[in-house]
DNA sequence: CAGTGAGCGAGCTTCCGCTTGACTT
């Protein structure tokens, strides 16, 4: 008999709750959601109103049987589960899945993990607000016709296994509409004035300044006009203008912000940032990870108050709570914060110090006062011109939260950091050392990382915080986009220099367009985005799921019907569902480039069954038509009727070797040498169009040189075993399996027994677990 | 691992949100 079950979501979050409650609670968790509409025929009866048709999931069987003989045999059951809608359906799912008699049966809820937040709780219990588990059994059904509708749409059109759905097709809409604003953007040439001046120290020496000019020109003789006014100009502080600033800590992370910051800071993938949190979660050294909340515990703004008064004193210390205004944000937990405010660093693995280390900072700097700046702007008028420059010099006065976190930004900065001016007044002269005029270049717009799209969803509303990680993998999964780094690439720029009395001009070597680990839509992408887009409108706009959170809410304060939005919904969409069924054709993203000049054939580009290929001729042609695939980097959007003709140029016969002809091709696995019906792969720098017989042979060499190395030993009375050298060091191959080999041993050395040993181990550790 | 892209048909794929392991290379 136990006389309080207490069920929440969390396992880490039961061993919290356990320590604060007495013996006669017993604490467990649900691990999530456990039911879910079954996959066979939607899980819902659309002529029922909808009915859903719930199942518990294989994976989650243990759990429910273990937590009904827990309830079967408890006096109370508390559900405190969180106090959102998707909190609130995993109560009420467990009332019904575990058979809970009402009135011993309790909601609870609290947004704070402490011990008075839990007993305040426990004294104010309530019952489950059906309003509020229709309003999530709303939207899970509203997702679910979405996607099982849409995605077998895609499968019949374009390609079998694709997906779409409510999040993921807005996700990938962001990106593909990124990369054609960057296609139309044309970069716009300009140039910057920038000037050295000087003004006595009053001691014999002089202080440099810089600043710019109010004015860009658009062309080098502007710019060449403008420095040839300045030679005989004088130059006259017209004004000296002293503005105090003062800068705010940002807030506490949310999943959102933490993983744009971590991202940035430390470099960690979305996923990566997620993971170690999660370990930092479960060891107890930091809050909840996934919460689009930025409140802080009244604890915690406590101990980091004292925290703060005793590294730093009182002036820096200002207690502050802040308020979510992200869309959709539902609140159930408290911002990401270390557990424990007096610990600045933790054990554990580097990732994780580092992650903790930037949350510690992130909360304490949000307790802490602002900074205090002094913006001095000093104008500078010419005589020969009428633009002017403009000098600007900040000082810091007062540190404040600076002294702990500074924010990051996406934008990289041009300004080199800005120091403190010299002293001047107003009508004294400069003196001009030096003025040049640099040619630039507007930039395309940044393509998105994983971090900044997961910005960007939030300010959309679209996905929570424990879907953003998934989502983000589930685009890349079935290819619609791509994670990848684009070498930069080399331009002259014009450079205008006035130095004493000459003007002379030169050029610079300037590199741009480097990106690192951002977001490319694939073709694919683009054309499951360009045929939803089409049949779908409504679904695909940037409002949609706000649109239809509206709805819910209305659901869950008991003022609309659920299944009567969900048919309002679901009729149009349905019946346009079989519309585009019957009437659209097969969308394969097929485009005309022109005609090949050697035999007049139409040369097109269009998605194949392996992927994107180039043609020359058609399908009904008396000659077959030629196929080729298109390579990496290339896409239907952009490729050129060169470029698309310039893929038939293989397979190249490049000579011949050893009596033996040597071809160059391309193949599934990317370009290869192929020399006596072997392949060798070629190398990263190798071009397949360029490459001669010389460098092939060596490719040859190179990997035969290997394969004679890959065998470290062999037994002639168990041909099937061997110890061989791979990509990842020796390992025993056994059966077409590969086991590994500790590190204690010398490879050359084992005996045959060793090995069959080292099998079995592997072998009975494997079966074990399954 | 590697030159594919005809056409047919069986059987499979798929959503979003809540949560942790269990897998190895």
């Amino acid at each position: 008999m136990i006389e309080n079950l207490v069920i929440v979501e969390s396992p880490a979050k039961a061993k919290t709750i356990e320590r604060f409650l007495g013996e006669e609670y017993t604490v467990k968790s649900s691990f999530g959601h456990i039911r879910d509409l079954a996959k066979k025929n939607l899980g819902i009866d659309i002529d029922q109103e909808f009915t859903p048709r719930y199942i518990v999931p294989a994976d989650k069987k243990k759990v429910v049987k273990e937590l009904k003989e827990l309830a079967a045999k408890s006096g109370t059951v508390w559900l405190a589960t969180d106090e959102d809608r998707e909190g609130e359906a995993i109560a009420w799912h467990l009332y019904r899945e575990l058979d809970l008699d009402k009135d011993r049966t309790r909601r609870i809820v609290f947004h704070e993990i402490t011990r008075d937040a839990i007993h305040k709780a426990l004294e104010n219990p309530r019952f489950i607000d059906e309003d509020l588990v229709n309003a999530q059994q709303a939207r899970r059904i509203l997702d679910r016709l979405v996607g099982f509708e849409l995605s077998p749409l895609l499968w019949k059109k374009i390609k079998p296994s694709l997906s779409a759905g409510r999040v993921q097709s807005v996700a990938v809409k962001l990106i593909v509409e990124k990369e054609r604003e960057i296609q139309e953007f044309t970069p716009r040439k300009y140039f910057r004035v920038t000037g050295i001046f000087a003004v006595p120290d009053g001691k014999g020496g002089w202080n440099q300044f810089k600043a710019e000019l109010s004015k860009r020109f658009n062309t080098a003789g502007e710019a060449r006009n403008f420095l040839e006014n300045c030679k005989n100009s004088a130059f006259t502080v017209k004004a000296v203008e002293m503005k105090p600033i003062s800068k705010s800590p940002a807030p506490p992370f949310t999943t959102s912000t933490l993983q744009q910051e971590a991202s940035r800071k430390l470099g960690f993938s979305v996923n990566q940032t997620m993971s170690v949190a999660q370990r930092l979660y479960e060891s107890g050294k930091i809050t909840y990870m996934r919460t689009d909340s930025v409140n802080l515990s009244s604890l915690a703004i406590g101990t980091a108050a004292k925290r703060i008064r005793e590294i730093f004193g009182e002036n820096y210390l200002k207690s502050r709570n802040f308020t979510t205004r992200s869309k959709g944000a539902q609140e159930a937990h408290e911002a990401i914060r270390p557990a424990y405010m007096d610990q600045a660093s933790v054990e554990g693995t580097r990732p994780e110090q580092r992650l903790y280390e930037l949350i510690w900072k992130r909360t304490i700097a949000s307790q802490m006062s602002e900074a205090k700046l002094e913006k001095t702007t000093v104008t500078i008028k010419i005589s020969n011109a009428p633009e002017h420059f403009v000098a600007t010099g900040e000082v810091l006065k007062f540190d404040g939260f600076l002294k702990v976190y500074m924010e990051s930004s996406d934008e990289e900065q041009e300004e080199e950091t800005r120091g403190l001016l010299p002293e001047m007044k107003v009508n004294e002269k400069v003196t001009c050392e030096e003025i040049e005029a640099a040619e630039r270049s507007t930039s395309q717009p940044p393509r998105y990382t994983e971090a900044s799209l997961v910005k960007k969803m939030e300010e959309l509303g679209i996905g929570r915080p424990s879907t953003y990680a998934p989502t983000i993998s589930t685009i890349q999964q079935r290819e619609y986009v791509v994670r990848e780094d684009r070498q930069g690439k080399e331009r002259e720029m014009a450079r205008i220099v006035l130095k004493g009395d000459s003007v002379s001009e030169g050029k610079v070597q300037e590199k741009f367009g480097f990106e690192k680990g951002k977001l490319f839509p694939t073709d694919i992408g683009m054309i499951v985005n360009d045929f939803l887009e089409q049949n779908f409108t409504d679904i695909m706009n940037y409002n949609f799921t706000a649109t239809v959170e509206k709805e819910f809410d209305e659901i869950a304060v008991g003022k609309v019907d659920w299944p009567r939005m969900i048919r309002d919904f679901y009729d149009p969409f349905h019946a346009k569902v079989e519309s585009t069924t019957e009437q659209s054709d097969k969308s394969k993203g097929e485009k005309l480039l022109g005609k090949d000049s050697e035999t007049g054939k139409p040369v097109s580009v269009k998605i194949g069954r392996y992927g994107p290929i180039a043609q020359i001729g058609e399908a009904g042609d008396e000659e077959k038509p030629r196929f080729a695939s298109l390579r990496k980097g290339q896409s239907l959007e952009t490729i050129t009727l060169q470029e698309a003709l310039d893929l038939f140029r293989l397979p190249r016969n490049v000579g011949t070797y050893e009596n033996e002809e040597v071809v160059v091709s391309t193949g599934r696995y990317g370009p290869y040498v192929r020399h006596k019906s072997k392949f060798y792969s070629l190398g990263k720098e190798d071009d397949p169009y360029q490459i001669g017989i010389e460098r092939a042979i060596e490719i040859i060499e190179e990997k035969k040189t290997r394969e004679k190395n890959r065998i470290i030993n062999a037994f002639p009375e168990e041909p099937e075993l061997q110890v061989l050298n791979g990509r990842y060091g020796p390992y025993i191959s056994f059966k077409k399996k590969n086991y590994r080999i500790p590190k204690s041993k010398n490879p050359a050395e084992l005996t045959l027994e060793e090995c069959r040993q080292l099998i079995e181990k592997a072998d009975s550790r494997s079966k074990k677990g399954t």
